[in-house]
DNA sequence: TTGTAGGCGTTATCAG
DNA sequence: CTGATAACGCCTACAA
């Protein structure tokens, strides 16, 4: 069902269908009226493809993200196609993986749709080659990051500072004169080195440490259990641990728990994200927040300014 | 940067260079690699929507789910898109919270963006209301429910049999002598439903309770846990709590840590998803697995062979 | 092997 | 107020 086929139907032209349906004055009301009786008569249904083509504007935002499912990932994401669809736009969405090839693979794939921005949420986009990917295949299509940036024209960022806040999560531990800490990691993504600088600076001004300790864990519940039980047999004398990502941090106080150390007097633990695994798992878990979901919004709505031609302040 | 932008630099007609694009045959080794070049030095990327135009075809999915984030759902999403970018499908994904209204909404808008097929991940898409409007607005695009039916011609589901499922962990309570037991359900999705008909029939069966106890609660972990109280307070017996999905299931075992009791000892409890969450809680809760991973990437690749025409069983 | 022309479903410009 | 007509970028007969 086509402009034409309702015009025919009305006995008008297919530009009077159109501006029918796109609620153009210059209609007779008379005219207007049949149109519409015919509309609906017919169940006509605007072909946004059509649109898309003759407008130059696909209507389309798309979303990279390496793996939905992370729990602050999953937010982010939720955030921005509720962001974007109160505008009218629709959201092609893709998880990435980890590979860069893959990335730049999808990078090419949204420029082919023609998406009018695209959001990459994590900072495990913030590398060069996705960087080189974005000057390829999309050199002027509006990009912003959640989390992370990239110097290029065209990209846009909005990042949580999360290095001040692990620095403050570590003097709120010191404060309680808790100071033998630990940070446990998994990913060494941007934003995660950026908490652990965090927390080597905290750990240097509020605990006069130089030594920082820091542990690698593999990126699960189990990881970050093994290393947290590896980390007490070896040093003993920590009394708090921060965990890069909450997950982590339910998998440390699983271990400390079963190793009968009480939290957090023994070991005071705390995670970031402040995700609902901290509120699931006991004793609940104290945790950063930080205001994932603040920056998804703030993030989409940057990306619509820039769209709209607004000026926008490339990394906030 | 169109075909006839390269065509003209290379010196042929818009239809070669369209040949060469879709490599087929029938073109000059000589010309092809001329105008391979040129492809390669502007950087011509091809415009999917004008092709999807063209080709009658947009090789888009539309995925309604009423909100990503719930665990279940969010595993359903990230598999779903996974398995149709696999075959070179774009995922339109879309949250449609609870109201009716704006799932119909959602489905026209998927219907005026031309997808190839659409998914609705959950249950909560089975109603009248829903029905009405797929009829309306994409009474002829393949619909696939993950985890739901509706009769209409072109709507086929992938159904997990959660009924047997829920009776099947009642006789494992039973078979345990926990035979006072109670079902805690939040939403009345048509999901959790026939959850509830699994428990009250296996609590007939195996426990010989024609009066079976099923207790409402809020949907949330604050919501489960004063449900869980309050229906402690009331029903000391009860020794076994099935409850309609994890997250409040661990809302539950919170309220039961507190109130001392037991667990599995005084009360054995059950979830249904087997999700992060039962392996985050303390205890670890156990969990019906609904097997969400296969439903989901069953219903995938049936929508597919819906697409192609391949003739597929109307509900799994 | 290559080119021309028509069409996919819209919107927009310009006459009438 | 209404109707031709020409795009938008691509694909595909059909013709050469």
């Amino acid at each position: 069902m086509t402009i034409y086929d309702i015009a025919k139907a009305a006995g008008v032209s297919p530009s009077t269908v159109s501006r029918v349906i796109n609620n153009k004055k210059g209609v007779r009301k008379e005219t207007k009226e049949r149109v519409q009786k015919y509309l609906e008569m017919y169940q006509y249904s605007p072909n946004e493809t059509a649109r898309s083509l003759v407008n130059q504007a696909t209507k389309i935002i798309g979303i990279l993200v390496s793996d939905m499912r992370t729990t602050h990932h999953t937010d982010g994401v939720y955030y921005m196609e509720r962001e974007f669809v109160k505008i009218g736009y629709c959201c092609i969405i893709m998880n990435t993986g980890t590979e860069e090839e893959n990335k730049a693979d999808y990078i090419q794939i949204l420029s082919q749709r023609r998406v009018e921005g695209a959001v990459l949420i994590g900072s495990t986009f913030q590398t060069e080659y996705v960087k080189r990917a974005i000057e390829k295949y999309m050199p002027t299509t509006p990009v912003i990051f959640a989390n992370g940036y990239l110097d290029l024209p065209n990209v846009y960022g909005v990042i949580a500072d999360e290095q001040s806040g692990v620095a403050s999560c570590v003097k709120l531990l010191a404060d309680r004169n808790h100071k033998n800490l630990a940070f446990i990691i998994d990913y060494l993504t941007p934003s995660n080195k950026l908490k652990q600088l965090g927390f080597e600076q905290g750990v240097l001004q509020y605990c006069n440490q130089s030594d920082p300790l820091i542990v690698k864990s593999e990126p699960s519940l189990h990881g970050s259990y093994d290393a947290t039980c590896q980390l007490m047999k070896e040093h003993p004398e920590v009394n708090g641990i921060i965990y890069a990502v909450d997950l982590l941090a339910v998998g440390g106080i699983r271990a400390l728990n079963e190793m009968k150390i009480s939290i957090p007097d023994q070991v005071a633990v705390i995670g970031v994200d402040n995700s609902i695994y901290a509120k699931i798992c006991t004793p609940r878990l104290t945790s950063l927040d930080n205001k994932l979901r603040d920056l998804s919004v703030t993030a989409a709505r940057s990306l619509m300014d820039v769209i709209e031609d607004k000026h926008v302040t490339k990394n906030m």
